[in-house]
DNA sequence: GCAGGGATTTTCT
DNA sequence: GAAAATCCCTGCG
């Protein structure tokens, strides 16, 4: 048996203790002929209420419709005209919340990540949530699928890792709001504050 | 190692 | 029409 048991209760958690119980799990991506995964090392809480800087704060739209789903919904949106970013969804339907996975430690399928990230080094494969979609291969094809059915398969950690709090990154709104999340001492976290 | 700015298009005002 | 949950290249030192 998985921790599938695990992943359900984790899953549904509020917001923010599930942005740090992921830290330290596996993330596995898998194709018809591909395989790639990583360790979420990095993570950022968005929230439906007092969080401006939500893509859910303003009511639900086209675009963010499946951040409103039931918990462990994949979320994946594009922006700055290149770029797709993976969200968890998380919080009851209809809510509007979700964690963002800015990095991960790679473990399965280097060479693909290395192909399609264009890179050679492993710490820079998957730090940035953009870089992090890219190295997975995913797209707007996999916004609205479930962690439960879809191609991407979440693994329970082994170890509760030290767990380091921050402001988020890349916001103009909330930049005060402590939601950002990260394995204290992982070379694979993305962006140079560390605090 | 760090700061600055361009790329590129969807989304919402 | 402006902003955006970003990345990467450049220049400097």
């Amino acid at each position: 048996m998985t921790g599938m048991k695990d992943i359900n209760a984790l899953l549904n958690m509020p917001t923010i203790a599930v942005a740090q119980a992921l830290l330290g799990c596996e993330l596995v991506s898998t194709g018809p002929d591909d395989k790639t995964s990583g360790i979420i090392v990095e993570t950022e809480a968005y929230l439906s209420q007092d969080d401006a800087s939500s893509h859910a704060f303003r009511g639900q739209t086209k675009r963010n419709g499946s951040m409103f789903s039931r918990p462990g919904t994949v979320y994946v949106y594009f922006t700055y005209g290149k770029h797709f970013c993976l969200n968890i969804v998380t919080g009851p339907v209809g809510v509007g919340e979700a964690v963002l996975i800015r990095a991960m430690e790679p473990t399965g399928g280097l060479d693909l990540m290395q192909k399609r990230r264009q890179t050679e080094q492993p710490q820079l494969l998957m730090r940035g949530p953009a870089c992090v979609a890219q190295a997975l291969g995913l797209s707007l094809a996999d916004n609205g699928t479930h962690i439960e059915d879809g191609r991407l398969l979440l693994l329970p950690r082994r170890k509760t890792p030290l767990i380091q709090t921050g402001v988020r990154i890349g916001i103009t709104k909330a930049q005060d709001l402590p939601l950002r999340f990260w394995i204290k001492g992982s070379p694979f976290v993305s962006g140079s504050r560390k605090v």
